[in-house]
DNA sequence: CAGAGCACCTGTGGGC
DNA sequence: TGCCCACAGGTGCTCT
């Protein structure tokens, strides 16, 4: 479900409710959400900064991170209190002071887990390039995709590359800069990654200004939708005209992934 | 190394 | 109405 516009709405959103506060709990109704070891050292402890790192929710402790991640349609809902009743597809909840965080998650995808700080350095380090940090340059871009003899959509979904991006942005970002998704990284001119480099920060700013966007079950805050969802130019406009040049957009299957474009806008 | 296929899960919408 | 299939914003594995 949720990609860097989402997970940074849900970061911004919760932050407040969180920051502070000691966590008290973590009850796990479904065991298999929790990735590696559990350990108790993180009770206690006082959430020093919640942040987003790639599509993690980052809750920084006293000692060691508690990093939770979405997957498809995961949720984080605050709450003044944990329910009396088991409510559906809630399959853990970090209990707080001032209240609780609920993880509700229809198909069971998400995750989350217990770093320690030197873990957190090692896994921090294996994630790719922050694409709205000063250190995404077009430049950056261009070095970057020299050795990389693959095709631009899914070599722009690997995590370890750039940080951040989803099945949805990658093909707004490749529209915008009107390059085909089948097209191989290593053969981008410097040109050809200029426009890609202030596509992506162009479509994730508007995006992330709009709190995302909302098709099957985005929310945040329990309930509130994104607004870019109306924003779309070709994502899920199958057959529809593209917004440039009124042609079809075409849909096909790149790295398993639904990915639709434009064939006489994107070259 | 790149890409395909499948696995993990549940729900929804379309076609017959 | 009911059944079956395709598909869904992510990631990680195996196999070729």
């Amino acid at each position: 479900m949720p990609e860097l516009p989402e997970v940074e709405t849900v970061v911004r959103t919760l932050r407040p409710f969180v920051e502070g506060q000691s966590l008290q709990d973590i009850k796990v109704y479904w065991p298999r959400i929790v990735q590696g070891p559990l350990k108790r050292t993180w009770q206690g402890q006082t959430v020093k900064v919640l942040k987003r790192r790639a599509k993690f929710i980052v809750m920084q402790l006293d000692s060691g991170f508690l990093t939770t991640h979405l997957r498809m349609t995961g949720q984080l809902i605050p709450v003044d209190a944990l329910p009396r009743r088991q409510m559906p597809h809630v399959h853990a909840a970090f209990v707080l002071t001032n209240g609780a965080i609920l993880f509700q998650d229809v198909r069971k995808f998400g995750r989350i887990r217990f770093l320690g700080p030197a873990d957190y350095a090692l896994w921090e380090s294996k994630l790719g390039c922050e694409p709205l940090e000063e250190s995404f340059t077009a430049d950056w871009l261009y070095e970057s995709t020299r050795k990389r003899r693959r095709q631009l959509k899914p070599a722009l979904l690997d995590q370890g590359f750039i940080a951040g991006l989803g099945n949805i942005y990658v093909d707004e970002a490749l529209f915008v800069a009107r390059l085909q998704p089948t097209r191989l990284a290593a053969d981008l001119s410097r040109q050809d990654c200029s426009r890609l480099h202030g596509a992506i920060q162009k479509v994730l700013r508007k995006a992330t200004a709009a709190n995302g966007s909302s098709f099957m079950d985005f929310k945040f805050l329990g309930g509130q939708e994104g607004g870019y969802t109306d924003e779309m130019l070709v994502f899920r406009r199958t057959g529809l005209p593209c917004p440039r040049c009124k042609r079809p957009i075409e849909r096909i299957v790149l790295g398993g992934r639904s990915t639709h474009f434009c064939r006489s806008c994107q070259i």
